[in-house]
DNA sequence: CGTCTATTTGAGCCCCGTCAAAGGCGGTGG
DNA sequence: CCACCGCCTTTGACGGGGCTCAAATAGACG
């Protein structure tokens, strides 16, 4: 809304003025909102799009035929959705979401011309790819071996880092519009129990939790509580900045 | 060992003789044995080589500091490990060798070669990339959302599906080197509910396994036990057969 | 035929799920 | 500005699926 939007990509990568302008572009194209709880594709259904996020959160997820339902992601402005989703002819998992959204639904092949006029946009996008298999590869491992409190502390943890690097926390406190269910579905728990959960991390004063602002006071506290390792995130090996400084 | 390597892509695209030759080629480079048990890479280096899996079963996992251990993909010959894991200064993960394994261990470079003279190579990894993604999504609702019981009865059908479409199964029956343990790391349950449940397989009939081979009487059975829905695996939409056929 | 690893079995218990209901909070309309 | 409504959070009691600890048995391999 206010704020100028700043791309998961440029966590990585220091973009150049055209390259930003580039980007600019292609977030004017095609915009689309959805309503809260809407889906934005279903499992099924054939994707047309790439998405890029521009406001309000939302989930990927999975559903089973008995309404057990399994979040694998949340995506928040600057985030993309897959980069090669329309390779495949049907989509095998659900967008959702949570708040009101508004997208840019970009075609395919102008994401490519952007990408190979711009080969530092590639690299940035590839590893944006790359860390967003990494964080699934993480939530496995989230929910096969860490205990229900980990396993929150450690969704906290890394909303928080994620939300940071697009500028989107300070202070030690970032926004934070799911309900306990939401954070129920992605952590293989039930919401009673992301409740007390929750309860048992305020007491402990490793979090602060109320009217959809999430504040953590002590960010290794909550990190070694949830035996947080932020290598999947790739932070550190940064893209060189452009030839001519900006 | 006696017959050809069948590559996963192969499930996918049917080779001309000269693209089905540069991966012959690809797989005679630079090719390593690991011991069983001995890890291939380990989480923290830095990735030199895209493996190709020539013979035995490895498998991509994670570990937390106090020696819980989350398995996070299985490999079998023909499989690649990861085509990007390159792009990445330090792995996040680690690659294990579950029996004795061979592997062409590719410079990456060597690999861009093939897939820029090749395109219907290109699309074929890039299919077997999206495949390993959604994989991974499917294991996170595997271990949120299902029971252990239809959680070991999906990694069954999964692991048989994608060994037969390599090749490597028949008559309702393929090899599984796999011990209690693995499957336990895999599914994150113990090896004791893992050998309980096992037995409960067994007896509904949905199940034989002894001395490293699983069969599966009727799949359909052990699909529907599973609440197993195949479309993650991408079978259907095959990549056009070359001009020239085979 | 001995050793090592993998599988199997048993007993007890705890983490987390289920079911049900109460309480809080924000939004909306009168 | 208050009253109502729907959604979300919180609480309680109880039950069970899966874990822990420990030991016995069975296979694999030299």
């Amino acid at each position: 809304m206010g704020g100028v939007l700043k791309l998961r990509s440029e966590a990585f990568t220091r973009f150049a003025e055209e390259e930003t302008a580039a980007f600019e572009r292609l977030s004017r194209t095609n915009v689309q909102e959805v309503e809260v709880r809407r889906d934005l594709i279903r499992e099924g259904e054939n994707p047309r799009w790439v998405y890029l996020f521009l406001e309000g959160w939302a989930c990927r997820y999975k559903a089973l035929p008995d309404g057990r339902r399994q979040n694998l992601a949340f995506f928040v402005p600057g985030d993309i959705c897959d980069l090669n989703v329309c390779v495949l002819t049907a989509m095998d998992h659900s967008i959702g979401a949570i708040t009101r959204i508004r997208v840019a639904a970009i075609e395919p092949e102008l994401f490519q011309e952007v990408i190979a006029a711009h080969p530092r946009i590639a690299r940035a996008l590839q590893r944006e790819e790359l860390v967003k298999i990494a964080m699934q590869r993480e939530w496995t491992l989230n929910l096969g071996q860490r205990t229900a409190y980990e396993r929150i502390a450690h969704l906290l943890c890394e909303i928080f880092l994620r939300l940071d690097a697009v500028g989107r926390a300070a202070d030690h406190s970032c926004e934070l519009p799911l309900t306990q269910v939401d954070l129920a579905d992605a952590t293989g728990l039930t919401s009673v129990h992301v409740n007390r959960t929750l309860q048992e991390l305020r007491s402990d004063g490793l979090i602060e939790l109320k009217s959809r602002r999430l504040t953590i006071p002590d960010l290794e506290k909550l990190k070694s509580a949830a035996l947080f390792n932020d290598n999947y995130l790739h932070l550190n090996d940064e893209i060189a900045p452009p030839a001519k400084g900006d």
